[in-house]
DNA sequence: GGCGGATGCTCAGCCTGCTGAGCGATCCTG
DNA sequence: CAGGATCGCTCAGCAGGCTGAGCATCCGCC
């Protein structure tokens, strides 16, 4: 119990997963960005969206996006204005300032992954568990 | 970009991790615990430990553990006292009332990671990613 | 046309990560 | 033995997950 090696596989999921994620906001934060924030920006895709759509795109709740876009909102790199189609909604789109920050995030390279010996392998696995645990929670997504 | 198949590797496995940690969460309140929580009371071992000590082995900030850790005194699943030896420690052992929740949280079997294809490879490729990102933050824990 | 359910969102609040600042206790060194 | 560095911890505050409650709008059906 005392080293990762006795760990429960769930825990090394979650600890692997921290650590990358903690490598990355690193790099990410040169430009003035945020993991959650990268994420939204890249799911903008060219066209608006409503919140909900890219809450279900990112697998997470309606409120944790809207959170997220309403501070990419604060710092300018997004917009978010109700739909005359539909007064329900909100559109959100990339400002110019956004798809600037979103290349420039790319062009930090892929997501700081530390070199595993079988990446494709490590990407098999993951998509496996993601798509069999997004079932119920994430529909259709 | 619109479906996980697309999405870089980083990003896959902060998501994989945080569904299957939302599952087990679920089947943890069950008995009343937390995953930190769970892990804390687990590395807890049959001794006291201090904070920092089991922030290093949880790979966690000091901080992050000593809130877990409050919360868990709290409920009465730990004690924490200072140290006689050495005033700057906390001295944090299980109560009773914790060793029996731990039990309960353990015999709700393996941490309800979703069947994969290959298991061991996944355990083994997670291994790789944490050993080698665990580097610096965290040495020789 | 109107009522009820579904849909989209906001607000409030909790837990777990993180950082940065600050404080007392200990230890090492001159 | 005194002073400075280090260590262990707390406090404050932010971001990102989550839930639950509540509100407005829309749609479908009678």
């Amino acid at each position: 119990m005392e080293t990762p090696q006795d760990w429960p596989t769930g825990r090394l999921l979650s600890t692997a997963a921290r650590l990358v994620e903690h490598a990355w906001a690193e790099r990410l934060e040169t430009v003035g960005l945020t993991h959650a924030g990268l994420i939204a920006l890249h799911l903008l895709g060219d066209g608006a969206r409503s919140q909900t759509d890219l809450a279900r795109a990112a697998r997470v709740q309606l409120q944790t996006m809207a959170r997220t876009l309403e501070r990419l909102e604060r710092h300018g790199h997004v917009t978010r204005e109700r739909d005359d189609a539909d007064a329900r909604r909100v559109l959100v789109s990339r400002t110019p300032a956004g798809a600037a920050l979103l290349d420039e995030a790319q062009r930090l390279e892929s997501e700081a992954l530390p070199p595993v010996s079988d990446p494709a392998a490590l990407r098999t696995l993951l998509l496996e568990v993601v798509r069999s645990a997004s079932g119920g929670r994430f529909p259709a997504a």
